[in-house]
DNA sequence: TCCTCACATAGATATTTGTCTATGTGAGGA
DNA sequence: TCCTCACATAGACAAATATCTATGTGAGGA
């Protein structure tokens, strides 16, 4: 995964409504009414912030009868995991928590 | 690290620009006038990153003289991977690579 | 066929953001 | 003392963003 992907995907997490949405996907798959219930926002707000979150990759949407069921993208998720476990604030060869 | 505080880290790495000088602080410290060879902006808006990545708490500042040297903080680094490491696309109990 | 429900799209608007130029600050050297 | 260097601050501005209201779409039920 790219610098310019990492990028997006963190511009999707930088709202906070956004990123209490992945907390609620990494529950498991939900659909969008379930997820309007909880936030203070209305219908429009919510689809523009799915739109957002399927557009990086890191939500996939699957389409039931009148409703969309969203879930978490393991492969994007996976790749920025990694692209973020790999940033490292010491020296090589230095014991450190965050490697 | 509670929900504001990633979003905030994530408003933080989401310019590309912002991202890359992450990459080059996980090398090792640098100084300021370093990492503006690396770009193509000037000192002012370079001064307007470093400003945000420090406020978020993803970037110690030491001044030396002249210079300011720049580094990843160690503590903040290592929550906000905490946090991207245990999201799960998941269900519990099955094999996935993102876990 | 007509209504309702779940969601998307269009358009408007106030706010935020990334970038610039101009200028201030403070440390060190001549 | 005066200049230079590294960096910060102020202010301006175009572009992006989060949110809303109004409306479109398409599936399912009465």
């Amino acid at each position: 995964m790219n610098t310019i992907d990492v990028a997006l995907i963190c511009k999707a997490l930088s709202d906070s409504n956004r990123l209490q949405i992945i907390e609620l996907l990494s529950d498991g798959e939900k659909c969008g009414c379930k997820l309007l219930e909880k936030f203070n926002i209305t219908q429009p707000t919510l689809s523009h912030h799915m739109k957002i979150l399927c557009d990086c990759g890191l939500v996939n949407s699957r389409k039931e009868g009148k409703w969309i069921h969203y879930s978490l993208n393991c492969e994007t998720l996976g790749g920025f995991k990694d692209y973020i476990g790999n940033l490292s604030c010491c020296k090589k060869g230095k014991e450190c928590r965050c490697i």
